[in-house]
DNA sequence: GCCGTTTTCGGCCCGACTGTTTTCAGTCG
């Protein structure tokens, strides 16, 4: 796929753009191709102009840019653009707090070309008297270095998560609040966030501000108004806090929840129906009058629109679905009845059978697959055939005495460097699900990985394929995988997809997830869990599959035991099925 | 550069905060 790429060259023309002061509307147009192409779940190769065309923001001319890279490699304009622009400029532009305009500046007169340019300039303090340059903005663009330097990386959903919740609780406690909601990308529960976006309302914003400016947590105070603010936390995450007046804060939500570009497309269908949306609420062009702003549903009411939840505000075709009366019923975690990959002390977990079904029976459980790591993987205790089969022996002996909730024998297995799997089929054919994943040669070529998963989904003995893409996020990155080829063999097979809730893997992603949709892969949702706690982690995988548009017909582990069971089995070379255990 | 139930031309979301300015430009989200 040359998705991502041609991505990221329509986002340097947008930037190359902008530092030649362009028509920012022209700038926005490759910007916002650029976010839809890196969205798009589909290959642009295999595409048509005509279906390249429908998707939103390609026209003509792009369609032809489009074409040119996958001919060339290369798009004219962006080769132009490059030699007209030296590349260190790009960086400045990344530098927060500076825009085009300055960076254009720090080119004009100050002969700035990189990175160690402008702060070779700014530690001798030469910036200020530029046009429109004094002591601070120096100082801003020193720390802005620094900043980037350190890399203002996106944060792990699973880190900000919890310091949102933190910050949220603790001014609640010392600030004279009416409500408080965590907004922005947190909301729509994305994989990684730039900052944290809280709103509230008061009657006394002023107070509030001054309790947030003085949390404990806050590191550095970047900018302090009356209704506004923003910190950095000790952990180098930046929060920004809003204060409306409660008739607002739906459309404050609504307005601070995203995505920027769900927003733009919300205001401008507002404009034509002659509404005006902004974060106070909803007016009436003619005369001004509020028409609501209480409740966020109002702003999708007043343009005849029904609630869309934060999960799909990504304008990748919810604003269309909500139109035409087709949004997804998304799955939620009260549809869940099962957690499919969880281990226990036998290989790397950290608790008995005993701690984790009374852990899953509290969440309202009716089953859980053991699913323990095998003999390959040494470090984490994996088990051979005997440990297995002995677990097997310990797990039915606990079911014989279990009511209204049953343990599901399984395992993880390791598939090996050359594809095949870490136990033998006879042992894998008496469990009731097999699992199986790749721990090792992420560094193998695509054809070497792509093999390696094609042929454990062609075993018949394995039923689901685990954290499929291998990524950590923000550590490592994914494998090298041919995800279509393996998406059509899984479809053809009936092989599940997990989409691996920890916070960290959150594989597969949401786009691979609407992705499988269309190939029509069966999904199981699943928090690998290696202590109880960790069950916890199935709002994020819930989260990330709504993300994809799921509904609970797509996953697995929202059926009964009996049906999950069946459905794993069905579509299987029945010569398999005759080696499983009965039910 | 895209787009159209007013339009194939002329629009394109909207407001807060900062710093450098004496009334606003630049940046950000």
């Amino acid at each position: 796929m040359k998705n991502r790429q041609i991505a990221t060259v329509f986002d340097e023309i947008a930037s190359l753009l902008e530092l030649r002061g362009e028509n920012p509307f022209r700038i926005r147009a490759y910007q916002r191709a650029a976010l839809n192409i890196g969205a798009l779940a589909r290959d642009v190769a295999e595409m048509t102009d005509l279906e390249l065309r429908a998707v939103p923001g390609i026209g003509p001319d792009l369609v032809g840019k489009i074409r040119q890279f996958l001919g060339t490699g290369r798009v004219d304009l962006h080769e132009d653009l490059k030699k007209e622009i030296p590349a260190g400029l790009l960086v400045i532009l990344r530098i927060p707090g500076v825009g085009p305009k300055t960076a254009k500046t720090l080119y004009e007169k100050a002969g700035v070309r990189s990175l160690d340019d402008l702060e070779a300039l700014t530690r001798e303090g030469k910036l200020a008297g530029l046009p429109g340059i004094q002591k601070k903005t120096e100082e801003n663009i020193r720390r802005g270095i620094d900043t980037l330097r350190k890399g203002r990386e996106r944060h792990p959903l699973g880190r900000a998560m919890p310091v949102a919740d933190d910050i949220v609780r603790k001014l609640r406690a010392k600030a004279p609040l009416g409500r408080i909601a965590v907004a922005g990308s947190i909301r729509r529960w994305k994989e990684t966030v730039k900052d944290i976006d809280i709103l509230a309302t008061s009657v006394k914003p002023a107070k509030v501000m001054e309790a947030f400016a003085n949390l404990p947590i806050v590191q550095e105070v970047l900018a302090h108004g009356t209704t506004k603010s923003s910190i950095l936390t000790a952990d180098g995450i930046e929060v920004d806090l809003r204060v409306v007046e409660e008739s607002s804060f739906g459309a404050a939500l609504q307005y601070l929840t995203g995505s920027k570009e769900h927003n733009i497309k919300l205001r401008d269908m507002a404009s034509r129906a002659g509404l005006k949306i902004n974060e106070y609420g909803v007016f009436r062009e003619s005369d001004g009058k509020r028409i609501g702003g209480k409740l966020e549903g109002e702003v999708y009411k007043s343009l005849g629109l029904p609630f869309i939840p934060p999960e799909l505000r990504e304008d990748t075709g919810e604003i269309e679905a909500a139109q035409g009366g087709v949004l997804p019923d998304l799955l939620t975690v009260e549809d869940i009845r099962g957690d499919l990959h969880v281990h226990t002390k036998w290989s790397d977990g950290a608790h008995d059978l005993d701690a984790l079904v009374r852990a899953a029976r509290r969440k309202g459980y009716q089953y859980i697959a053991i699913t323990d790591h095998s003999k390959g993987l040494g470090v984490a205790r994996g088990l051979d055939e005997k440990r297995l089969r002995e677990q097997i022996a310990q797990i039915d002996e606990a079911n014989r005495t279990l009511r209204g909730f049953r343990i599901l024998t399984g395992v993880e297995v390791d598939i090996r460097g050359d594809g095949t799997l870490d136990l033998a089929d006879d042992v894998l054919g008496e469990l009731d699900i097999v699992i199986a994943s790749i721990h090792s040669g992420f560094r193998q070529s695509r054809e070497q990985i792509t093999a390696r998963l094609l042929s454990a989904v062609r075993n018949p003995l394995v039923g689901i394929i685990a954290h499929p893409s291998g990524r950590l996020i923000g550590e490592r990155d994914p494998y090298d995988v041919d995800i279509d080829a393996l998406f059509r063999e899984a479809a053809a097979l009936g092989v599940a997809m997990e989409v691996n809730a920890y916070p960290a893997r959150l594989d597969l992603s949401d786009h691979h997830v609407r992705m499988a949709k269309r190939y029509g892969i069966p999904l199981v949702i699943s928090t690998d869990t290696h202590v109880t706690a960790n069950f916890d982690y199935m709002e994020y995988g819930v989260a990330v599959a709504r993300r994809g548009w799921a509904v609970a017909a797509d996953v697995l582990n929202t059926l009964s035991c009996k049906n999950l069971l069946k459905r794993l089995r069905s579509g299987r070379n029945p010569d398999v099925r005759s080696l499983r255990r009965k039910v």
